[in-house]
RNA sequence: UCCUCGGUAGCUCAGUGGUAGAGCGGUCGGCUGUUAACCGAUUGGUCGGGGGUUCGAAUCCCUCCCGAGGAGCCA
């Protein structure tokens, strides 16, 4: 006897094989039973016939209940009216254990009640093509910085101070001292670049940001890399080609799992490079034209940047801010001190900020009268500090939010989809 | 934190001052090609909690709790 698992299974037509999964649902005619089995690779639909299977196994249909564990020896038959192209013909199936009354079933839910169930809600198909985007999305990621020659630096999660300051931390405690959990890796890649040179981090952040949007998440993963003497128009290119491959990669890879989840592939096939460039006082003045209420000098509302990201297909990059609402060790602009090296990148069809970054400050003088003014203790940054004292070199990098790429990437309207336990405001559960 | 909407059966909802309902699920029965199968029967309620108005409250008022959507902030 051999076992399968159902996304083989059409290498397997004329053969006995035996399955295990769980019944996802079940339609029977009397004589006749139609069981939809998952085993997590696919699911595929078991034909019992009462005439061709002993009591035993026609008794385990009846008892075979929505998402009961079960076992199914049967033929594999090629039958155009099958999804999949495949279908069992049974001729034994067992219960190994039933399931109670399942809480999620082939109806329809509201949000609330399948949050109180993520656990079990993982075992719906669009949550599963979800999380497939995610995993590949992770893996093309990891995938396109090893094959750079990028160094994998994992930066700590527990760490003594705010790296920037400015958002709300966790706090835990460290052994009678205040700890905060990280919000970025970024300050800790910085000395890795002068070691490694092509460095970046891959990892949980957290936010205690009483944020209530489908856009935000208190623990959401993110990855930043950090390059050593690139500098601000080469960050640009960097951010542009990572983007472009992943999305390219995502969709080679995914493509059954964007179908499930209804995706427009044709909007991600659009992006591709070279991507739409403005600067921050550019897109200050479009929105000023299109009667924006907005002076320079303000940040983008939600409203200011999908209209924005709105105007093209391909992701929109909005470079060079007002220094004044950007973090404390962006390198100003030599052209014009006002304004720092930053770039964000605007996802199209409303996602919203996927990538932030910048050039860094490598001045160590600069960077010190930075922290001053930002009021921030400057105890807590000579170990930043040093990274210029010790052979300062110009640097940039930028993070990318995992859970907005892959809402992006799957259509998906909130990122409590896109992350197997999401942890939201006031829901830590389960 | 603020604004808006909501909480009625296991789930999704209807009921807006006068005997608590439907569909789905569950259970029982029927059906040999079903696709959210179908057909019949049946089961199922502290109407979010507390207080108030009223002859009478799921319905009106107050208050608290919980949830959803959005804003701000950000990735």
């Amino acid at each position: 006897m051999t076992d399968a698992t159902i996304r083989e299974l059409s290498r397997h037509v004329g053969e006995t094989v035996r399955l295990r999964g769980w019944v996802e649902n079940k339609r029977s005619s009397g004589k006749i039973a139609f069981l939809q089995i998952r085993d997590g690779s696919g699911v595929v639909q078991a034909v019992v016939s009462r005439a061709e299977v002993d009591d035993a196994s026609w008794e385990a249909v009846a008892a075979a209940s929505q998402e009961s564990t079960v076992h199914v020896v049967g033929a594999v038959k090629e039958d155009r009216r099958a999804p999949g192209g495949v279908e069992l013909v049974t001729e034994s199936l067992g219960v190994d254990a039933v399931s109670e009354e399942y809480p999620i079933t082939p109806k329809e839910h509201g949000v609330a009640f399948l949050m109180e169930h993520r656990h079990l809600w993982l075992r719906s198909s669009r949550q599963r093509a979800a999380l497939k985007v995610r995993s590949e999305a992770v893996r093309a990621i990891r995938d396109y910085f090893h094959d750079r020659e990028f160094v994998l630096i994992d930066s700590p999660i527990l760490t003594p101070a705010a790296c920037e300051g400015t958002s709300t931390l966790f706090e835990t405690d460290y052994f009678g001292e205040p700890a905060f959990l990280s919000q970025s890796g970024q300050l800790y890649l910085e000395p890795a670049a002068a070691a490694f040179g092509k460095v970046f981090c891959f990892g949980p952040t957290f936010r205690a940001e009483k944020s209530k949007t489908r856009r935000h998440l208190m623990e959401f993963w993110m990855v930043e890399p950090e390059v050593a003497f690139l500098e601000f128009d080469g960050l640009c290119e960097l951010a542009e080609d990572f983007l472009t491959r992943v999305v390219a990669r995502v969709l080679d890879r995914c493509a059954e799992d964007l179908k499930v989840l209804e995706r427009d592939t044709s909007a991600l096939e659009k992006v591709v490079g070279p991507f739409p460039r403005i600067t921050y006082t550019e897109a200050i003045e479009a929105l000023r034209e299109k009667g924006v209420d907005i002076e320079w000098g303000d940040d983008f509302g939600a409203d200011e940047e999908t209209q924005l990201a709105s105007l093209h297909d391909r992701p929109l990059m909005i470079t060079r801010f007002p220094a004044s609402m950007k973090a404390f060790y962006m390198e100003p602009d030599a052209e014009d001190p006002k304004l720092a090296l930053g770039l964000d990148v605007i996802a199209p069809e409303g996602y919203g900020e996927i990538i932030g970054g910048s050039q860094r400050i490598h001045d160590p003088e600069l960077l010190e009268r930075r922290i001053r003014e930002h009021e921030l203790p400057a105890e807590a940054f000579q170990w930043y500090l040093d990274i210029r004292r010790y052979g300062t070199f110009p640097h940039s990098g930028f993070g990318m939010g995992l859970e907005r790429f892959v809402a992006w990437m799957s259509g998906l309207a909130h990122l409590r989809e896109t992350i197997p336990y999401p942890r939201m405001l006031y829901r830590i559960y389960p």
